[in-house]
DNA sequence: TCTGAATATTCCTTGACAGGAATATTCCTT
DNA sequence: AAGGAATATTCCTGTCAAGGAATATTCAGA
């Protein structure tokens, strides 16, 4: 989840996700597409595979590049439970102010 | 999208987030249970908060921090357009190779 | 009003990381 | 076998961001 955090932060390589959603493509078609050079696309391109979020297959001399699932998938049920924040009603400020009332007033218990 | 990456890739941010995702919290619970310093927590708190990932609430000396709903939200349409990865077969690794060689015939098209 | 608690802000230093340029590697084509 | 395309790797440099320490701010209570 950190690793994979991180290697999205980046925006360019959130772009190459982005490109890869659509279906698998070269190093050089990312680079075009992204205008970089092709240096910093399998740069970029190392560390979303190693993180997991892409796998490579290597044809002659080219390497096609496409999206892993598994990230997503495990992306998916972190947020799941994140969910009862907007579903439930999660805002419960007033029982959470009582609670510090209460703490204050027997500042004193062991 | 890229500012609520950048933020939880930090893994003291993250973490943050997850204890917010039982409830409100002040800056001394969180820098206690996660044994950060007072102001390392305020800023990550900061930057969070320029995220849109939390709001204040501040109730005289302390501020009650607790988690926006609206980001994961966000998070979670960005994440409705990578579904199809693994609900449709999303492997056309084949149309892709076949697309190289027609171009590769075709080379000299304009 | 004074003290102390809770929080925010500033300044500094250090480490990580992205980009550029150059080079290495692999493979196809002729 | 040679040249060139596609990709990876290395080295260097500059930037940015996190952590530490110190300080500022706000507030409650005696």
């Amino acid at each position: 989840m950190k690793t994979t955090l991180n290697a999205l932060a980046e925006p360019n390589r959130l772009h190459i996700v982005e490109l890869l959603r659509d279906g698998p493509l070269t190093v050089g078609e990312i680079a075009d597409r992204l205008g970089l050079n092709q240096p910093q696309a399998s740069k970029h391109l190392r560390v979303l595979s190693n993180a997991g979020l892409v796998e490579v297959n290597a044809i002659a001399n080219r390497r096609i590049y496409k999206l892993r699932a598994e990230p997503f998938k495990e992306f998916d049920s972190w947020l799941e439970s994140y969910r009862h924040i907007w579903n439930e009603r999660f805002d419960r400020l007033d029982d959470y102010l009582q609670d510090l009332q209460r703490k204050d007033v027997n500042h004193d218990d062991k």
